[in-house]
DNA sequence: CTATAATGCGAGCATTCACTCGCTTTTCCT
DNA sequence: AGGAAAAGCGAGTGAATGCTCGCATTATAG
């Protein structure tokens, strides 16, 4: 196995200036995945992007997968803080309800930046693996306390088997219907789409 | 965006030696993916490794892209045989029947080269893409085809909507288990899932 | 056996790309 | 003001890689 490269920043940024600077640097990162693919995402591309050295851009990220691995956290953390706040909300609300809304959030969390999610997808790194697996597991163990406290809802169902199917599913027809379809799918169309998932996970788990 | 480069074999393989030097590289190719990963996979290793030299490669394939699509092509083929004998044979039988055989046949096609599988989901370069969307397709069209005639078990439901959800959910459920959760299950857990899955999959159609 | 086509070879070319280093400019602190 | 620390610069370096091309070897046909 090959040795994976560093992905800490070699320095932090204590000023404005570099704060900004770091910033452009990620962002110039993303709009270059989606914009021209992976394998056109160079380093000097990148800063040339940002409007930055290609030094300076070694001051703050040791290597390029670093810099995608900040555009992989961002995107992760961006999504992870919908999915946290929408799983406090709906704690309350009966299964239906919240199913339906984990759903609708499904969606629109793989609506944020469908390019970017799609690049990410296909082209994850080795350094953004380890990212996605805590994301993964998050997302698993936030739904599993959603379980444990309406279990009296529910049918008998090992909870872990339970969450991983409905995960994975919800997961994967939000995932398949922003990418795989795209602008084919009309508001009513993914309306429906969104009803019949719901239906399903609901008549699943009682 | 840029231009893609060629797929088509460069001329085909005639006689007996050049097909075996054909046939040596594709499998050259598919280990070093699953070994080394793909961006160890360079060209002159290919050759290295299918003991031939870069120059008789680029006689068959015109770029290091062809070589890795007929991999993804050798792979599709061999899934999308046991899907489709599955499908046929599956024809007759009642929905909970099949959708249980379904199931299971969906990680069974999953379990045949995992690692492989794995590179390929993870990296499948633009060449790739087009397999892999006929691919798709031609499962949603064989599986909608079996709904069809099948009308009279399920419920009143649009039948794109259902083939599109339950292809998502199967397809899934069989990436995740055989992928992320690798070898960390045991044979019953496994067969709790693919009851359970089966079970939402037949709630939802009826 | 000989001519022709098919197959195979691999050093080397051209290019790309991640990354370094010595230096300048800007900001901060007293 | 002035010195130190932080930030920024970008030409250049070395390594990797996709691919070509002129030639060598092997198979087929007449």
């Amino acid at each position: 196995m090959a040795r994976k490269p560093p992905t800490k920043p070699r320095k932090n940024a204590l000023q404005e200036r570099s704060r900004a600077t770091v910033d452009a640097l990620v962002e110039a990162t993303a709009r270059i995945l989606v914009r021209e693919g992976f394998e056109k995402t160079s380093t000097n591309r990148i800063a040339e992007i940002a409007g930055v050295s290609v030094g300076s851009l070694y001051q703050y990220f040791p290597s390029k997968e670093a810099l995608v691995a900040a555009v992989i956290e961002r995107h992760n953390e961006e999504i992870m803080g919908i999915v946290r706040t929408t799983l406090t909300e709906v704690m309350d609300m009966p299964i239906e309800k919240a199913v339906r809304r984990l759903v609708t959030v499904a969606i629109d969390a793989h609506r944020i930046n469908p390019e970017l999610h799609r690049v990410l997808a296909e082209q994850i790194p080795r350094a953004g693996k380890l990212d996605v697996e805590a994301f993964n597991r998050e997302v698993h163990s936030l739904v599993r306390a959603y379980f444990e406290s309406h279990r009296k809802e529910m049918r008998k169902i090992d909870l872990d088997v339970a969450t991983f199917i409905c995960v994975s599913t919800i997961e994967a027809v939000a995932h398949n219907t922003v990418l795989n379809q795209a602008e084919m799918l009309s508001d009513k169309m993914v309306r429906t789409l969104m009803d019949e998932t719901t239906r399903m996970v609901v008549g699943f788990l009682r």
